[in-house]
RNA sequence: GGACGCUUAGCUCAGUUGGGAGAGCAUCGCCCUUACAAGGCGAGGGUCACUGGUUCAAGUCCAGUAGCGUCCACCA
């Protein structure tokens, strides 16, 4: 093996081989064995690139889905990307623009073949990327969201609904997007706080009494225009006599009355509300309520249309806002504008403003849906992780809105509705099926509706439509429900509480039965990562690394607000004055699994990823010493006599438990735990003591060739199963080194095998041992005891000692017995007498091992005064603990209450404590005197 | 307005039915000991945000306060 570890030179030619041998492919349904084990991959945009939170959460999905395929499940991770419907066309349509045209210049279909020859070219990013994030899904199953079958399944959900009357059509006010031309759902529309004014206007009465008039206020002046009411609360006694009079609406000169409405608070703004209905939510809900007519003064692009007078026709909203209060103050109806901060709706992909806009709509009627799918909840069927998510889950799906799902796009799934006309709607699998069903005649002309579907319309079929519904497969059997659903809370409402509710409604079943939550991936001090801040961290260099140059001008290109360059600029020299550096992907993969814990948000710490870089390393190193140990050595693998150590047996008891707590911790979805246990385990006790301990055997002319036999055989073994351990959270490093461990272990190796379709290691009951674990930390205790005193006494640890033990028990000298080499060694002893009782000891330097002291003479060596320092540091402490437990032993009510179980614990370690303490006076005293 | 979450070492974070405060990084000292200086050995560092309550016992349970954050709804 090469000296250092180097990522790169490994990951890319293990990727390859795994895909190409077909690795990833579940074992099928037509002759399963083992249970079936199902991840649907959230299909992340085709349009998309891997950023921290695909990475974070693909790595959990790998880690899960390796893990079970090395269980023997049979283990399908659906993979697919999502056409996105808004971002593709958008990307498609910057490209034409940048030519100086727009989708208009080619038409429609010539602009719908555009996309797909752009993703046929550049749809593949993403998933190249995930490759390199190691991923192991069946890449043979991908799927496309507008593909054929899938198309398919959607045109048949939609049909099946509207036969059920769960979607209608029909006129209301949407939300409309006047950049993109097309209504979004009200998810789509991010609600932010943002500086406005209000103005307040007074309105004439309209019987001219000359001083009646009313005063409203308002954050929308230009909408003045399509006004058709003023409200007031029904029980302002400000208003009372003015309840159901006219007002003349300044501009326009309409008549508009003044109604009354339970709405309208008296308390806020003058108490008067102006109501425009076509342009409005709240308006909308009172125009309604009052049969007030609906003026739509907008055109698609929100500019005032035909409606307005003819001095605002034709000007964008916010200019006409502007010209509009100019017209007010000179004709002094405006008699104040306050500050004012308000919510302004914006599209979450545009950053338009969104108009509230009045057009015709495809729904889904969502009540019927939502009982099943918040049951399936309720009833623990479906699990959140956490489990407080469930409340986020409840709260919307209490409250949810029928669901506008046609755009008014034209990349996506085309409605299946026609139009003949005179304006009846038939909605059908395709034109030939409409015209046999509605018995139309040849000569009737019908026209497709030009609207598509919600991209999420598509999404939520993705459970059961990847599985090849409506046909009825075995894999519609076998995977649905998965298993579990990796995905961030953003998307909840999008996609998982619709996924539920389609699952539901076309296969009885629940789409998954776990679903994992995870934090949201923030820089390191808790700011969300976007392209504005200049503080995004791409996976791919983590992985590659990136020089520093590279890495500015990746952070400042492109961007929408280019003053911000030189300030993202400065900030990411500052942060990576080298760069980044090239950590691999195993070690990339480990951080994220390391920081999954339970919490809401993830501050992302490099120095996490360059210390999982350095366990990497680690890991080399250790496997360089064990083959360098073994690849040309006996390992009993063909038989042979095996004398295993005290090391042997105690690194495999050690393993047992690792592998127990690992596989719990998985069971529970903390990752976080998962990967700390096999990191202490490696590191703190493979590398840090079992390595070590095998060195006084194996350099030992003495020991014979059993034992050594039996020392190799351990080492090569326990490596190859912790290998096996690591490989679903490490599997580029654990596959490579592998390759090279796994024959000489005892596993039937065959050339070519890899460790990915290897079974997972099994707890061996046979080689736990607690007896074994306890001598051994008896053993580290005794070798730090004497390190500790070497380090604080400044006695170089090259230089070979002399120590004495007195009160040795009888367990003590049996442990002594089976361990002495490896004390020999470790602690550099060269001499170890037993004082016999009351034997006079030389002035020495003492470390406890339980009642066992260990004393180094002093002599030329140590520092009375340092040792009697050291001594007094160690009794302070002592003394601490001591006032503790014989504080709570004093109290009556502790003894009184607490369980005799946690009394005899404290009893135990006060009785401990004051035996060190009479040890330490003891030396103390000796030492004091000399 | 409603809901949820966070506050533990200088930094990033664990702490699972309440029972002697932990990790990684950073810091300090010693060491190039034949797997590893991306390392080894050792050390220092915390009134667990604050207040009160329950309890023999609270980082952990309850109530409240402060600060931070997220989601949903929304007063024109």
């Amino acid at each position: 093996m090469d000296k250092t570890y180097e990522p790169q030179s490994i990951e890319q030619q293990c990727y390859q081989r795994w895909e190409e041998e077909g690795l990833f492919k579940a074992k099928g349904t037509d002759a399963p064995t083992g249970n079936p084990y199902c991840i649907l991959l959230p299909p992340p945009n085709v349009t998309g690139s891997l950023h921290m939170g695909h990475g974070f959460q693909q790595t959990i999905m790998d880690v899960l889905t390796r893990y079970h395929r090395m269980k023997g499940d049979n283990t399908l991770w659906q993979v697919g990307t999502d056409h996105a419907g808004i971002a593709t066309q958008m990307v498609v349509e910057r490209q034409l623009n940048a030519q100086g045209k727009t989708r208009h210049d080619l038409g429609r279909d010539d602009f719908i073949s555009k996309i797909w020859e752009w993703k046929e070219h550049s749809g593949g990013t993403i998933t190249s990327q995930m490759r390199r994030l190691g991923t192991s899904p069946d890449w043979d199953r991908e799927v496309f969201t507008m593909d054929e079958n899938l198309s398919k399944a959607v045109t048949e959900v939609f049909v099946k609904l509207h036969e059920d009357g769960l979607i209608y059509r029909g006129k209301r006010l949407v939300n409309w997007d006047p950049v993109l031309h097309t209504a979004v759902s009200d998810l789509e529309v991010l609600n932010e706080e943002e500086a406005g004014h209000m103005w307040h206007m007074r309105y004439p009465l309209a019987d001219g009494s000359g001083s009646g008039s009313i005063v409203v206020a308002t954050t929308r002046p230009e909408t003045m225009l399509g006004d058709t009411a003023v409200a007031v609360h029904p029980d302002d006694e400000r208003y009372q006599s003015l309840i159901g009079k006219e007002i003349k609406l300044p501009i326009t000169g309409r008549l508009i009355p003044i109604i009354a409405d339970d709405y309208v608070d008296p308390e806020f703004g003058t108490g008067c509300v102006k109501i425009t209905p076509a342009h409005d939510f709240n308006d909308y809900d009172m125009g309604k309520r009052h049969n007030l007519p609906m003026i739509n003064i907008f055109t698609p692009d929100a500019k005032m249309n035909d409606e307005a007078p003819e001095a605002f026709r034709g000007l964008d909203r916010f200019d006409a806002r502007k010209q509009i209060v100019e017209q007010l103050e000179a004709d002094g109806i405006l008699v104040k504008v306050d500050d004012h901060k308000l919510k302004v709706p914006r599209g979450d992909r545009t950053g338009a403003v969104i108009e509230p806009y009045l057009t015709d709509q495809w729904y889904v009627a969502i009540d019927e849906l939502a009982k099943p799918a918040i049951d399936a909840v309720e009833s623990g069927e479906i699990r959140f992780v956490p489990e407080n998510w469930n409340k986020t889950y409840y709260q919307w799906m209490h409250n949810i809105q029928d669901w506008c799902i046609s755009r008014q796009l034209w990349w996506g799934h085309r409605i299946p509705a026609w139009y003949d006309n005179d304006g009846n709607i038939y909605v059908g699998r395709n034109e030939e099926e409409v015209r046999t069903k509605h018995s139309l005649a040849a000569d009737v002309v019908l026209k497709q509706d030009d609207d598509v579907l919600d991209t999420w319309f598509s999404s939520a079929l993705w459970p059961f439509a990847t599985m090849g519904w409506p046909e009825q497969t075995p894999e519609l059997e076998t995977f649905v429900p998965s298993s579990v659903l990796v995905t961030g809370f953003d998307i909840i409402f999008f996609w998982v509480a619709r996924m539920i509710m389609m699952t539901k409604k076309f296969t009885g079943k629940i789409p998954f039965k776990d679903i994992y939550i995870t934090g949201l991936i923030r820089d390191e001090s808790g700011d969300k990562m976007s392209k504005s801040k200049g503080n995004v961290l791409d996976p791919i260099d983590l992985i590659d690394g990136i020089d520093l140059e590279s890495l500015v001008a990746k952070r400042t290109s492109g961007m929408m607000q280019p003053q911000l360059a030189a300030k993202i600029e400065k900030r990411t020299r500052k942060q990576f004055p080298e760069g980044i550096h090239a950590y691999g992907t195993d070690a990339l993969r480990f951080t994220f699994a390391a920081m999954a814990s339970t919490s809401r948000d993830i501050n992302f710490d490099m120095g996490r990823v360059e210390g999982y870089r350095n366990f990497c390393n680690k890991i080399w190193n250790a496997s360089r010493f064990v083959l360098m140990n073994t690849e040309t050595e006996d390992t009993g693998r063909d038989g042979g006599e095996l004398v295993l150590s005290l090391a042997d047996k105690w690194i495999w008891a050690q393993f047992q438990q690792t592998l127990t707590e690992f596989e719990k911790a998985l069971g529970e979805y903390r990752f976080d735990i998962a990967a700390q246990t096999v990191y202490e385990f490696t590191w703190n006790q493979f590398c840090d003591w079992y390595l070590e301990l095998t060195k006084p055997v194996l350099n030992n002319d003495e020991a014979s060739d059993a034992e050594k036999r039996g020392t190799r055989h351990t080492l090569i073994n326990v490596l190859e199963s912790l290998l096996r351990l690591l490989h679903p959270l490490m599997p580029f490093i654990t596959e490579t080194i592998w390759e090279r461990v796994a024959p000489l272990s005892a596993l039937d190796f065959k050339a070519g095998d890899s460790i990915m379709v290897q079974p997972f290691p099994a707890v061996d009951a046979a080689k736990k041992d607690e007896q074994v674990l306890a001598d051994i930390e008896w053993v580290k205790r005794f070798i730090v005891g004497i390190r500790n005193i070497r380090g604080e006494m400044d006695i170089a640890p090259s230089k070979p000692l002399s120590v004495l033990l007195r009160n040795v028990s009888s367990d003590d000298e049996r442990r002594l017995g089976i361990s002495r080499t490896f004390i020999d060694r470790l602690a550099r002893l060269d001499a170890i007498t037993i004082l016999a009782a009351g034997e006079q000891a030389p002035a020495s330097a003492t470390a406890l091992v339980g009642e066992m002291e260990i004393l180094i003479p002093m002599a030329g060596l140590i520092d009375k005064e340092a040792e009697l320092a050291r001594i007094a540091k160690a009794m302070d402490k002592l003394e601490k603990d001591l006032g503790r437990f014989k504080g709570k032993l004093s109290n009556e009510k502790f003894v009184s209450n607490a369980p005799p179980a946690v009394i005899e614990k404290e009893k135990a370690k006060l009785a401990d404590t004051e035996s060190q303490l009479a040890k330490l006076k003891a030396q103390q005293e000796t030492i004091a005197a000399l």
